[in-house]
DNA sequence: GCAAATTAATGATTTATTCAAG
DNA sequence: CTTGAATAAATCATTAATTTGC
């Protein structure tokens, strides 16, 4: 049990406010439901063998009961996410993720994501992937924001886009963090490194394995699954 | 080791300050502040905080004998990969896979692949990011060659590029292993499903009206994260 | 003031692209 | 060249700040 509710209602307007330029060319937003996914009439399935992936992955217990629409919902996570909600991010959550963004922070490795996640925790419910995506987001989206901006201001004659300054950051990051930013920013070789994995399923009874357990090689991580909804 | 201090470069720029010009067009509003973003008069450094990513993460710690360059290097993963870099699937391994991916399985999720991965163990070694993995190069790989093959033959006059069959999945397949691959599947531009052209047409209307929300989706994640190999 | 409607922002997923091992 | 691995880009979906009409 244990519901966070979800309280936070920080105001959350008082910081900063930026001019927010768009070229007015936003894409309109979706004012149209979804689904009825009975469009397409005449594309259907394309399914060649009906392959019976239940039975395959879990050959004693067969596929179960067929029609149970119940399937996931009914058990025992109903209140697991109260609303489905996603996560919405305090302040003070928001603020740390800024501070290690501007610190240099860019693809936190799973260790580094697992003990963010850990700090953050302290000022509301958060998780492993909500790090992970709001850095690829923050990311992306500054990314944009520039581009944005060097299309405005293209008119200057050649200002670089950067500046290359030194700055310590006090043994604090990380390459790999910090990496993988430069790269395409300029056209760098982006280098590219690999990296291990291994998952989690939070909802049964995994558990999301960090284990930078010596030797063990791999390096734990979560990736994005569809859920199953949408 | 010597003591080396980490010394990051910023080439990174002024991502962060806004051209506060607000291009005559129509004002938009700012809807959601974003924080701290303090002044955008000057160019101020990005990194206006040396953060200690270190320190944050693990307080009780601190940042440990601040310069050993092999903090992260020498330690404990050497020989993490013992030798074998990347997944070698077998034969048996693969042709499941196939026969899956012709089953029609496009996106396990989390537990599903996390079963499959069970099953394929007993054919070698392999972990639930190869499984992952596979499906997306599969499925990619798969729509390139067939885009390929329409260009190719697209002499003909406008041959629908999908065929119509109708085809009962055996219960095996969730709607979401399957999905998310119609729909771009087929039609090469990409084409999306109807909810695209839906609000293109009544783009200012309609309430946004998503359907069924209740769906608690399971949150089992992996996401991709490095490790520190190289 | 308030509640519905609107819309920018942004969290979460999927697809495209790229790198690199073998 | 094939394909496993990884990141970036695009997109989908939801939330909350703001407008708007009472």
């Amino acid at each position: 049990m244990g519901i966070s509710m979800k309280v936070h209602q920080f105001a959350r307007g008082f910081w900063e406010h930026e001019p927010s330029l768009t070229l007015g060319c936003k894409r309109l937003r979706p004012l149209a439901p979804k689904l009825a996914n009975t469009d397409t009439s005449t594309v259907s399935v394309t399914v060649t063998t009906p392959f019976d992936l239940k039975s395959f992955i879990r050959p004693d217990s067969g596929p179960r009961k067929l029609g149970s629409a119940d399937d996931k919902r009914e058990t025992i996570q109903v209140e697991t996410h109260p609303g489905g909600t996603r996560w919405n991010p305090t302040q003070e959550q928001i603020g740390i993720l800024e501070m290690l963004y501007r610190g240099g922070t860019r693809n936190p490795n799973a260790q580094e994501i697992e003990q963010i996640t850990a700090q953050l925790g302290k000022y509301g419910k958060i998780e492993g992937k909500n790090v992970f995506y709001w850095f690829q987001n923050h990311k992306a989206r500054e990314r944009q924001k520039q581009k944005r901006n060097n299309l405005g201001l293209n008119h200057s004659p050649r200002t670089p886009p950067y500046v290359t300054t030194t700055t310590t950051i006090s043994s604090s990051l990380t390459q790999d963090s910090i990496r993988g930013d430069f790269g395409r920013e300029e056209d760098s070789p982006y280098k590219r490194k690999c990296r291990s994995w291994t998952f989690e399923c939070l909802e049964e009874d995994k558990r999301y394995n960090c284990r930078d357990h010596d030797q063990g090689d791999k390096t734990l991580e979560l990736f994005p699954l569809h859920p199953e909804k949408r």
